[in-house]
DNA sequence: CGCGCGCTCGGG
DNA sequence: CCGAGCGCGCGA
């Protein structure tokens, strides 16, 4: 029998099939240890075949199978296919998407912690005395002189893994194994606690189940009630024998989204996301791959859950920008999710507050089912919103980052022993530091960024890279003392507020203080049991946490962002103000939301203030109609970077003149076609240059042309790539 | 003249 | 991606 196999190596120059013969009887999704070249390598049975065009003297047999079980699926395939044609990626990419990347390293014995103590009966000393020829092994010896337990991996880190593991030859240790315990979250799994739905739940879930769409936009306020609406489909999908994925954003990967699936359905659910150990992922895929859980929990990538026969895919927040890949392999998780809802014939649920205008179009298009929930399960209104106008506080001779409205506002809000969240999405303490006298800015050495002081350190800090320098005293460039600070970030902010408030207690939440692994957890748990009064923070304390002591939310720079040339910003500032607006006021209690602006006429603040996402999506998208933005155009951005600036500026030349040859054949399709450098020329040491197109959406074969000018200038030193509708244009 | 590195090519 | 083969440039 003749096997197709596609070899587990990311280069487009073995992206083909390679035939080999083997005895016997191999499923096709085997993983397989095959000859390649002078070596063996793993790759994936994908077909089998009677004959081969392959001359029999080159053709070579499959050394053996990995797995008890075929990995890959029949579905796994399919997708594998469609991101090839789709998104140009090689097999062997795609397929690495589905598997833990233990169990590919094959170091998956992860679970079994190894410990060495000495033999018993032993003396070490005598022993040590005797090992001459080695330092390291006396050493290690009279380590264990003492009879103590140590783990293996941590000898040999100490001692070296060649004396350990001679002593261990020689019979001086024990080796010991430990079975540690790795379902995450095990002790979550409480009895469900059922709960009656109400109207407008009841409503969504009898439209979703009667829609004869695929795709399905649940479109839900903050507050509606849109997860329980979620497990009560996988609900459903499970009664019927089948399975489920949902899919959250990084950022709400929260421990409650997590003990809420897990309190209703127990052990049944396996959650995919790189905060576990890497025993802990196998595990997890495993228990999906042979059916003992049937419910996928994860970001992005658990969309490549090893999961057959689906029921329902639900993707919770759907307009995040984090379901987007960024890097190898570029996809859209949507895409994904929908060709596997196709192919199980299942709904895909996209559910939102605050929907992309993209889904929005695809729903008033017809092409999805709009589902709406317009009502709050508590019945509140939702927090009414004031806008604060700084540019009459400036003229008041208030230089604060407080207007006088959230200084009331806070301090009746201390008064009364709730809670506040003030937002700034900044980090550090000032994002720049300038030169009063000379006009110098401090900049990363590795980026073409400035830095951003961050005063508990007293350190620069560079946000692309990174790269810490010491605060300078002197202007390094004319010596002058005067260094002034520009924009205000999260570490000022919480100092400003201090002063203010010398009594309040204020936590931080950035990137800098959840660095540490729960980091992110500890401090919203601190701040739900009330360990403080404010919490001060970026982007992430905007996601579906709920404080029920918090009645006002401050967003301090309401318009930051407005001013990004980024066609998307008047969304994304509206989809975060509601966000954020959706913290204050969660249970018995209303809640109140101060928008700080510097240019409170802006029509976006007016729509978000009022919570009107419909103008707001009406105006955005006529907008862009006329200027021919996505979602009536796509965005096609072609980067190659690389430390050589020769070379890359070389490769883009190639890039542009491949990529000419498409412009002048289809020049009624493209809206803007331009070679340029990329806006941050430099980044972690590496020179970007790049073309930015435009063209009419709904080419498909256009943007195929376009990869397939553009890949083909990648070179061992610069590499190329296609990003289409790029989240940011760094 | 010899070696080393960098580029090209093939892998079933 | 990785190793083999080969050509060219530099140093002894």
């Amino acid at each position: 029998m003749i096997y197709r196999v596609i070899v587990d190596v990311q280069s487009q120059d073995v992206d083909r099939i390679f035939d080999y013969r083997a005895e016997g009887d191999i499923p096709v999704g085997s993983r397989v240890v095959v000859p390649f070249g002078k070596k063996q390598i793993e790759g994936y049975v994908v077909g089998t075949a009677k004959t081969t065009d392959v001359p029999s003297e080159k053709l070579k047999s499959i050394c053996r199978t990995v797995d008890a079980l075929p990995a890959i699926t029949g579905e796994m395939l399919s997708i594998m296919r469609f991101m090839q044609t789709r998104y140009h990626v090689t097999a062997a990419t795609a397929l690495r998407q589905f598997l833990p990347g233990e169990m590919r390293r094959g170091t998956v014995k992860e679970s079994v912690e190894q410990f060495v103590r000495l033999k018993e009966g032993l003396d070490a000393t005598a022993l040590a005395a005797e090992e001459t020829r080695s330092k390291k092994r006396a050493e290690l010896l009279l380590f264990f002189a003492d009879g103590k337990t140590e783990k293996l991996s941590e000898a040999r880190k100490r001692y070296g893994v060649s004396a350990v593991n001679g002593l261990i030859e020689k019979g001086y240790f024990t080796v010991t194994e430990i079975q540690k315990n790795r379902v995450p979250l095990s002790e979550a799994s409480v009895a469900a606690t059922p709960v009656t739905l109400k109207p407008t739940q009841e409503a969504a879930l009898k439209k979703i189940n009667e829609s004869k769409k695929r795709v399905q936009l649940l479109f839900g306020v903050t507050g509606s009630g849109k997860t329980e609406v979620y497990l009560r489909l996988i609900e459903a999908a499970l009664s019927q024998g089948k399975t489920a994925i949902m899919l959250v954003p990084e950022i709400a990967l929260t421990p409650q989204t997590l003990t809420r699936l897990r309190s209703r359905f127990g052990e049944r659910v396996a959650i995919l996301h790189s905060g576990l150990s890497a025993g802990e992922r196998f595990d997890e895929w495993w228990r999906l791959r042979t059916g003992k859980a049937v419910i996928a929990v994860g970001a992005r990538s658990a969309i490549f859950a090893p999961l057959e026969n689906l029921g329902v895919i639900v993707v919770d927040e759907e307009h995040e920008t984090s379901y987007q890949s960024e890097s190898n392999p570029r996809y859209f998780t949507k895409e994904i999710a929908l060709h596997r809802a196709a192919y199980n014939g299942c709904k895909l649920v996209l559910g939102s507050a605050t929907p992309a205008v993209e889904s929005y179009l695809s729903a008033q298009n017809g092409e999805y089912e709009l589902v709406e929930m317009r009502e709050r399960v508590n019945k509140r209104p939702l927090p009414k919103m004031e806008i604060a106008d700084m540019r009459k506080e400036m003229r008041r001779g208030n230089h604060t980052l407080f207007s006088s409205l959230l200084k009331e506002h806070l301090q009746t809000t201390l008064e009364e022993g709730n809670q506040a969240i003030l937002f700034l999405n900044r980090r550090g303490y000032s994002s720049t530091v300038i030169c009063r006298d000379c006009g110098y800015v401090a900049k990363c050495a590795h980026c073409d960024v400035s830095l951003t002081y961050h005063k508990g350190e007293n350190r620069l800090k560079c946000h692309y890279c990174n790269a810490q320098y010491k605060m300078p005293e002197l202007c390094p460039e004319c010596g002058s003392p005067h260094l002034k600070f520009g924009h205000v970030g999260t570490e000022r902010v919480v100092m400003e507020l201090q002063e203010l408030f010398p009594e309040a207690r204020i936590l931080r939440m950035d990137n800098d203080t959840t660095r540490t692994k729960e980091g992110h957890y500890k401090i919203l748990k601190a701040f739900s049991e009330k360990e403080a009064d404010i919490l001060v923070g970026t982007q992430m304390i905007a996601k579906g946490h709920d404080f029920p002591s918090v009645t006002l939310v401050g967003v301090l720079d309401a318009d930051m962002g407005l001013h990004f040339s980024d066609y998307r910003s008047g969304e994304r500032t509206f989809q975060l103000i509601t966000q954020v607006a959706g913290r204050s006021g969660r249970a018995d209690k209303s809640g109140k939301v101060i928008l700080q602006t510097f240019t409170p006429d802006n029509y976006v603040l007016d729509f978000a203030g009022r919570y009107d996402y419909e103008s707001m999506a009406q105006s955005e998208l006529s907008l862009r109609r006329a200027t021919m933005f996505p979602p009536y155009a796509r965005i096609v951005r072609v980067l190659a970077s690389g430390t050589d600036e020769k070379k890359v500026v070389a490769a883009i030349k190639t890039a542009y003149e491949n990529l000419e040859k498409v412009y002048a054949a289809h020049r009624e399709e493209f809206i803007f076609f331009q070679k340029m450098k990329a806006p941050i020329l430099r980044l972690q040491t590496k020179f970007r240059y790049q073309i930015l197109m435009r063209i009419k959406e709904g080419n498909t074969s256009l943007l195929t042309e376009i990869y397939e000018a553009a890949l083909p200038a990648n070179t061992p030193y610069v590499s190329v790539f296609v990003e289409e509708n790029p989240n940011n244009m760094t």
